[in-house]
DNA sequence: GCTAATTTCGGAACATGTTCGAAAAGTCAG
DNA sequence: CTGACTTTTCGAACATGTTCCGAAATTAGC
C-alpha cells in the first residue's frame, strides 16, 4: 500500500487504487484463470477493494475491455509496410485483423459504440496507413475514409462471425443442432444448399479472410480512382 | 386458458403455455414498449406465469430472438430476383441486409453461434439465392460458398458496426466523447487522420454499403471463375 | 380407485453489471 | 485546531439471464 503523500495541489482522498493496477490486475486475472472469468467482483477482488471502487477509475466494463485491448495492440510490433500502396492496405488491414483476432474478447467490445475513437495512437496506425495508403494511391480522403469503412465492415464481421462459431463451451458437449447447418435441407427448397449439406461446416472452416481481403481492396481501389480525373 | 383434453398418446401435466403464444407477447411487448425493454420477466408476467416456465418452450433468449427473427423474415415478401447472375447476388444479399438492417436486435443475434442454422426455409432463401447465383455464374460449389460467406461477413459487419454507432441511449445526452472519433488527433503521428479531422462523424455517417457490396461481388465473382476451366 | 411415470410450472437462489448514497480520508483557509 | 471542501471507497440494492428442485397436473397400467 504505497501511501504516498499526496502530489501536490491535490485535494480529495487518496486514491488506493489505479488505473494502472486494474489493468495489471485484469490481465494477471486473464492468465491465470482465462478470460470468460473476468468480471468486475473478481476482479476487485483480487485487488483487494470493493467491487463499485472500479467504477471510479473506469466508465464501465466497455471501457475495461477497450483499455486492455489498447494495451494489448501497443505490445504488437509495428511491422514494416510493403512500399505498393495496395499491397499496404492489405498489410495494414491484416495486421488489425490478426491482432484482434488472437484476442478472444475481441469481440465483446468490436463493436462497440465509438470504438476506433477510444484507441490511442499505439492501434491507430493501422488505420492511419490505410488512409495513407489509399490517398497515395489516387483516392480522395473521403474516397479513402471509405475505404478503410468497407474494409473495417469486412474485417469486424469475420472476426465476429468466427469467433461466435468457434466458441464451443469449454465442456465438450455432444455437437448439438446450432453447428453451422443442419444437415437436413429440403432439396426441393434449397437444392443448392442441400447439394452443399453437410459439407458446410467442413467448407465454412476455411480461412477465405485473406484473399477476400485482397479482392475486396483491389476493387475498392480500382472503383474509387476510376471516377477521379487523371493526372492528380 | 384452452384446457383441451390433451391430444391423444400424451402424458404428463398439460402445457398452460406455447411457443407461440410466447412469441406473440414478445411482439406485443416490442411494439408496446420497446425491444430495449423485452426482459425475461417481463415476457413471463405478459403472459401471466412464471420466469421460469419459459425455459421449458424456449432454449435461452437468444433463442427466443432468433425465432422472432425468423418469424419477422416471413413476412417480408420474397422479391423477384433478376435473371443476371451477378445481380442477382447483389439483390439476395440487400434483401438480407435489409432484412436484418432495419430490426434493431438483430445485432443481438446476429453472431449467434451457428446463426444461420438457426433460420428457417423462409429465410434461407437468401441464402440459397446467393449460392445458385453463383454458380450459374460460373463458380463451383465450393467457390459459391465462399462468396456467401464473404459477402455474409461483410453485411453482418455493416450491420453491427452501424446498430452499435447509431445507439444513442434515449436520453439525448451531451455528446460524449465516444462519438466517432474525438477531433484532437496528433498531426505529427496520424497526419491523414488529423487531415480528416471533425468531418469523420459526417462522413462516416454515409451509407457504403451499397456501392461497397456491388464492388465487392464483382471482385469475388471474377476472382473465382478467373481459376476454373472455361467452358463449364 | 391407486400407484407410477411423465410433463409442466414456478419460487428460491445465484452471479452478473451497475447505481446510489453515505462514510472515510485527505487538503486548504482561517 | 476547526470547519468546509473534495475525492475515493464501499455496502446495499436493483434488474437481468439462468439453474435447481420440488410441487402440481395429467395419463397409463393395474
Amino acid at each position: 500500500m504505497p501511501r504516498q503523500p499526496a502530489p501536490h495541489g491535490r485535494t480529495g482522498r487518496p486514491p488506493r487504487t489505479s488505473r494502472a493496477q486494474i489493468l495489471a490486475a485484469a490481465r494477471r486475472l486473464i492468465d491465470r484463470d482465462g478470460w470468460e472469468r473476468l468480471t468486475i467482483r473478481r476482479l476487485a477482488a483480487e485487488l483487494g477493494v470493493g467491487a463499485t471502487t472500479l467504477y471510479h477509475h473506469i466508465q464501465d466494463r466497455e471501457e475495461l475491455l477497450v483499455l486492455l485491448l489498447n494495451d494489448h495492440v501497443d505490445r504488437i510490433e509495428r511491422l514494416r509496410l510493403p512500399s505498393d500502396p495496395r499491397d499496404r492496405v492489405i498489410a495494414a488491414a491484416t495486421a488489425l485483423h490478426d491482432a484482434l483476432a488472437d484476442w478472444p474478447w475481441a469481440a465483446e467490445v468490436l463493436t462497440t459504440d465509438g470504438f476506433l475513437g477510444l484507441l490511442d495512437a499505439s492501434a491507430l496506425w493501422m488505420v492511419e496507413a490505410i488512409l495513407a495508403a489509399a490517398h497515395e494511391y489516387g483516392c480522395t480522403r473521403e474516397q479513402a475514409v471509405d475505404v478503410f469503412r468497407n474494409v473495417w465492415y469486412y474485417t469486424v464481421g469475420e472476426i465476429l462471425v468466427r469467433a461466435h462459431s468457434t466458441r464451443r463451451r469449454a465442456g465438450d458437449e455432444p455437437p448439438d443442432r446450432r453447428g453451422a447447418f443442419s444437415d437436413g435441407f429440403d432439396a426441393s427448397q434449397v437444392p443448392h444448399l442441400a447439394a452443399v449439406g453437410d459439407r458446410w461446416p467442413a467448407l465454412a472452416a476455411r480461412d477465405v479472410y485473406p484473399r477476400g481481403l485482397r479482392v475486396f481492396v483491389d476493387g475498392l481501389l480500382a472503383d474509387a480512382v476510376s471516377e477521379n480525373p487523371p493526372g492528380g
